[in-house]
DNA sequence: TTGTCAAGAACGATCGTTCTGTTTAGGGTC
DNA sequence: GACCCTAAACAGAACGATCGTTCTTGACAA
């Protein structure tokens, strides 16, 4: 005999995730202590433990939780009809991240926490599973709009499409990477150096 | 009257950072104790602390020894002469990323540590400004290749080098973070897909 | 009344750092 | 050149702080 409700519940679930994304896009994944989560979330050490095993487990919920926010964002962009570009679709992506981080609603968190994830990829093969499992969803995206661009001529009918997927995907990567640490860089000058680069 | 000379010194502080930076690979820089950097260096903790006054002392001296190390080897390849086209000199440069990767002598661990760094520059400032110096400074080693290839009219007169050389650097990033997590990437394929992306 | 849920004190483990004792290279004295 | 003496350098035990987690207690829905 369940006290809450299901929907209670995750609501409560989510609550606290994002309290926990608060923490760490200001302190990283292991600078960030229970307790950080405890007083951001407002609720007690005995409640946290009732949601999420422990620490481990907590981590692996936020870098799937902002993970699949963040391509399930841009795999809708990617996918839209009518079918863009290749580079015009970056553009708009591009586009969205840059809102994402600068007037979200929590104001850059989730990309800032990607970046962390895929920092905490590199030591802990569960995070790493999750990511190459979002990585994969963007770039499925990405091919349907290389499949487009190559059926309507815009691409060679013989291009790598799950090669110029990856080139995509990290193209975004490392926009997010270098937006985030640098401030002279937006999205539409981005691309349009994309284009100029040809030789 | 120092008892040890200013060599002996230096070779065992670095001695102690590549110890350090296998542990930072393996753990990253939260996660790896002052008693695992002991331990791998075989030294004590007393040492330890006569060469870096904390924790922190000693992992922005990682960051920045390992991107000081990446950029040294990268701004080299960028700016070699003959210049090279941009797209050229970027081959090399990611095949040279790719080989510090596979075969280096220390099984790609400053890549490794280098993406931890990134992440890292988001919560610590102090490492922030460690990684954006050497940004710039490959930046620099971008931007004489990008006006090189402007001049030989390679690249548009009008051309924003400043730019192209921030999405060249943007480009690396991404393809180490990507090639870190993926493992169908490989620095050829990488460059021709770039090279297809045209519209 | 019963079992669920939450609150918060409490606990053991582990962290970064310091402190104490020991070793050892170099300089002064004869 | 043999000797001590001094202080730098190190080793490793020890310390306080803080961590993640658990346990006890109480409140509340069924």
């Amino acid at each position: 005999m369940p006290r809450i409700s299901a929907e209670t519940r995750e609501a409560r679930r989510q609550h606290l995730l994002s309290a926990a994304v608060r923490c760490v896009a200001r302190e990283g994944f292991h600078q960030t202590t229970m307790a950080h989560v405890i007083a951001e979330s407002g609720m007690s050490a005995g409640a946290v433990y009732g949601y999420f095993k422990g620490k481990h487990e907590l981590i692996r919920a936020i870098a799937d939780s902002v993970l699949g926010d963040l391509t399930g964002r841009l795999a809708v962009l990617a996918a839209r009809e009518p079918a863009l570009a290749p580079l015009d679709a970056l553009e708009v992506v591009l586009d969205r991240l840059e809102e994402l981080l600068t007037a979200g609603d929590d104001g850059g968190n989730v990309p800032r926490v990607a970046v962390q994830a895929w920092a905490e990829a590199g030591r802990d093969p569960q995070v790493a599973a999750i990511v190459r499992e979002r990585l994969e969803q963007l770039h499925a995206a990405w091919r349907t709009v290389l499949v487009h661009a190559r059926e309507s001529g815009a691409l060679a009918a013989d291009a790598d499409v799950e090669t110029l997927a990856q080139v995509l995907v990290s193209t975004m990567m490392g926009f997010l990477q270098q937006r985030l640490l640098l401030d002279g860089l937006r999205p539409p000058g981005y691309v349009a150096g994309l284009r100029e680069l040809r030789c």
